[in-house]
DNA sequence: ATCTATAGTTCAATGGTTCCGAACTATGGA
DNA sequence: TCCATAGTTCGGAACCATTGAACTATAGAT
């Protein structure tokens, strides 16, 4: 009978903020190269902060939205914080445009 | 005793330029999001025309290369031309450029 | 013409990544 | 305590990327 204490939220590395110094451009971009990803960044761009659920379409099934947000975090894009059962996910606007000037403008001003 | 004609080069579909209309922002992303494909753009942006191999550092694979130039034909970044026995490379820029203003400029210029 | 070297493509195998249902944790409220 | 809700984790299937080996194509030399 072991013992496995599993310790989800906040604990988790999935919902470590990374220093954006180490955020390479070809990581970036990857974490930008998504529609749904795309669209999540779009939405949050718009209102400071958005819970998970609310960032995508209603039909996106919870763990892929999960998947995509951890995606969106390890790229310094976003950061979440945990409030009661939600996550607060905010845009890291200043760090990432710190890193890499004018590239989030572009990509919202080229989606259509 | 089968009979299978294959067409190489010219006439093969990895040969073929999308119009630019039909790239959508997500596959340029894409195709920005690798370190080896920056390098390659990078490079094809400073001459006006490489072969693929110069386009490479030297120890790449060739069949990575081919596979890579796919990618950037794919997204509408790359033309390619037969010369002899070699690929005549050329950036897309005026078209990419009109297609996602700012884009190409502010990833290169983010590329430390 | 035939040979040889070179540039690139294609194929196939392997390994990695992504998607998403199911099971789970965590919190808030009846 | 029970239930509903928000999100995470896991595992398997589908998809994608990498690269050696076999191939095509062309240029140049003999």
């Amino acid at each position: 009978m072991e013992m496995i204490k599993r310790f989800y939220m906040g604990a988790m590395d999935r919902l470590l903020h990374p220093n954006l110094k180490d955020v390479s451009l070809a990581a970036a971009l990857h974490a930008l190269a998504d529609p749904l990803r795309l669209e999540m960044i779009q939405r949050l761009s718009e209102t400071d902060c958005l819970s998970s659920g609310a960032a995508c379409p209603n039909d996106t099934p919870k763990s892929t939205i999960s998947n995509h947000f951890a995606v969106l975090r390890a790229a310094g894009l976003v950061e979440t914080t945990a409030d009661g059962r939600e996550r607060r996910n905010r845009l890291r606007r200043a760090d990432f445009d710190a890193r890499f000037p004018g590239l989030l403008d572009t990509v919202l001003a080229n989606r259509s």
